[in-house]
RNA sequence: ACGCCAUUAGCUCAGCCGGUAGAGCACCUGACUCUUAAUCAGGGUGUCCGGGGUUCGAGUCCCCGAUGGCGUACCA
């Protein structure tokens, strides 16, 4: 960058007037080193042997080795001719042990000068201090970057979470917890690649960039291509082109990614978020039910070593089977309104009312239901939960109930009151679903922003035939939350999505 | 989108009834060869989120705006 060089060539390196002490300090501390020829930013690696972690687990075979650590300094005191640090590496933090007749004069003045949030190399042997920790003895100690800004506060953390979330890498650096979250995020996503992959399930990518968003009913964000002089849509789900893949004979996929919907930020909801979905041919819905409850359970066991695991103060037991009950049967449960025996609309608006809910009109039974169920029973629904066979009217893409046309064979998942999985029996009927897309788009044209578009080439698709199929999707960020006990999807996403700042 | 709350030093925070801004850590100077929130002596480094207004006087009261948190709505 032009300002860099400017700023370089300038007296004084990258300062300028409204800069606080601490910036213009070292600032000065790295120009100083750059005219004496120590530049730390010349060097361009550093041999290491060992991490913080492996020296501390290790420490009886490691005692008096010598060995090359790496790190970022985070604390320091210095005692005259002697002083110690810790160093904060990938896997936790250790202690240096720094004297003059060890490193050389020379060394140890530049070592007084080094900051907190300084890089550094160490060479030096292993031992144990008088006050029992493990620690370097250095004799070799080199300045491998220079921090021109002060960490926050050693003792409290960064605490503002616009901070945290807007400069993740400082979070990172001094909230060890969150380093945690996101490790377990990671190991979380590798144990369902495994327990997937393991079953015989292929991993497969499908496009982000749609021309059609489909398999979802949410509001898209459009984006343009300019070669082709055209709109696209990022995906609100991979649902469409999976099922495609099924047609085309891959039998068990699966997707792990980025999806977007142009909705409200909540502590439950980003605009971009993770999803995985899997489809399995010649299943249905309870076996996806089986699926969910083994991959969540086992992936909670091998992760974390239990399948009971707490979640915000509350104990939830992970082990299967879960709990399984119609969308009707809980409602009943719940509210005593046995929706069996409803006729008709009036019938069903004229209890709900009575129960207090408002009911915006042109709504059917089933989505009366359905509206007393998130009013009622979601919330009760602490524990894994499967609640299944839901209205035909708000599920578009599934299979109807053989016995029971106004239902379709789909679940949702159920954890602490929140949804964290939805599945259903495939509808592969290409007649059906041309049909279903009908009322989908005439839900849009009045005005139904998330209804359906219609997909002819996924209609085309299905007219060449598709096997009976199961299909799953479960929300990465919202399992990783439960896994890790975050409240917020800000705590489980390392940048999630923020205004600028003026 | 609406409501409530927050925003003061690099970070964590205090600041009473409106009287001209303070602590700890960090930082600077000095001492100190086993410390660990090192210690000891000295030093305050500030667009009080921004813009208006009321007032002799605003970090403090009023209005508008920004960002964030929470709640509601939205979100199968």
């Amino acid at each position: 960058m032009d300002n860099n060089i400017q700023e370089r060539n300038s007296q004084v390196i990258g300062e300028t007037e409204d800069m606080n002490e601490v910036l213009k300090v070292r600032r000065q501390k790295l120009r100083e080193l750059q005219q004496n020829g120590k530049d730390p930013f010349k060097i361009v690696k550093y041999d290491v042997t060992s991490s913080s972690k492996e020296i501390i687990d290790n420490f009886e075979a490691m005692e008096g080795r010598h060995v090359s650590v790496a790190g970022r300094i985070i604390t320091k005191r210095g005692m005259g001719k002697a002083s110690f640090c810790h160093i904060q590496d990938r896997d936790g933090r250790i202690q240096l042990y720094v004297r003059i007749d060890a490193v050389g004069q020379e060394a140890y003045e530049d070592f007084k000068k080094y900051d907190l949030g300084d890089i550094v190399g160490a060479k030096g042997e292993v031992f144990k201090t008088h006050m029992g920790e493990i620690s370097v003895k250095v004799n070799e100690i080199t300045l491998l970057a220079k921090s021109l800004r002060p960490l926050p506060e050693k003792w409290h953390g960064l605490r503002d979470t616009d901070l945290r979330y807007r400069q993740r890498y400082l979070d990172l650096i001094v909230n060890p917890d969150v380093k945690n979250t996101f490790i377990t995020r990671s190991r979380i996503i590798k144990e369902i690649r495994k327990f997937l992959d393991d079953r015989g399930f292929l991993e497969v990518e499908t496009p982000l960039l749609n021309t059609i968003p489909g398999g979802a009913n949410a509001r898209p964000f459009i984006t343009h291509h300019n070669t082709l002089d055209m709109d696209l849509y990022l995906r609100i789900a991979p649902e469409l082109y999976l099922k495609r893949l099924i047609v085309g004979g891959l039998e068990k996929v699966y997707e792990i990614g980025r999806m977007f919907r142009n909705e409200g930020i909540s502590v439950k909801h980003n605009p971009e978020f993770s999803m995985m979905e899997i489809y399995e041919a010649y299943t249905d819905y309870k076996g996806m039910m089986e699926l969910a409850e083994t991959l969540i359970s086992t992936v909670a066991q091998n992760v974390l070593g239990t399948m009971k695991i707490m979640y915000q103060g509350q104990e939830i037991d992970l082990t299967p089977p879960w709990t399984r009950m119609t969308m009707a049967e809980s409602v009943k449960k719940y509210t005593g309104v046995d929706f069996g025996l409803i006729k008709d609309v009036e019938e069903a608006k004229k209890i709900a009312t009575s129960k207090g809910v408002e009911v915006p009109p042109g709504l059917t039974v089933g989505e009366i239901m359905y509206l007393m169920f998130e009013t009622f029973v979601e919330e009760n629904l602490i524990q894994p939960t499967f609640i299944y066979d839901y209205p035909i009217e708000i599920s578009p893409l599934t299979k109807k109930k053989p016995d029971r046309p106004e239902l379709t064979e789909r679940f949702e998942i159920f954890i602490y009151g929140r949804e964290m999985g939805n599945a259903y029996s495939e509808l592969n009927d290409p007649i059906d679903q041309r049909e279903r897309f009908i009322k989908q788009v005439q839900k849009r044209e009045a005005g139904d922003e998330e209804a359906n578009m219609m997909d002819e080439d996924f209609l085309t698709a299905l007219e060449y035939g598709m096997p009976p199929t199961g299909g799953l999707g479960i929300g990465i960020d919202r399992l990783v939350m439960l896994l890790t006990d975050q409240y917020s999807i800000r705590d489980v996403l390392l940048f999630p999505t923020m205004k600028p700042r003026d």
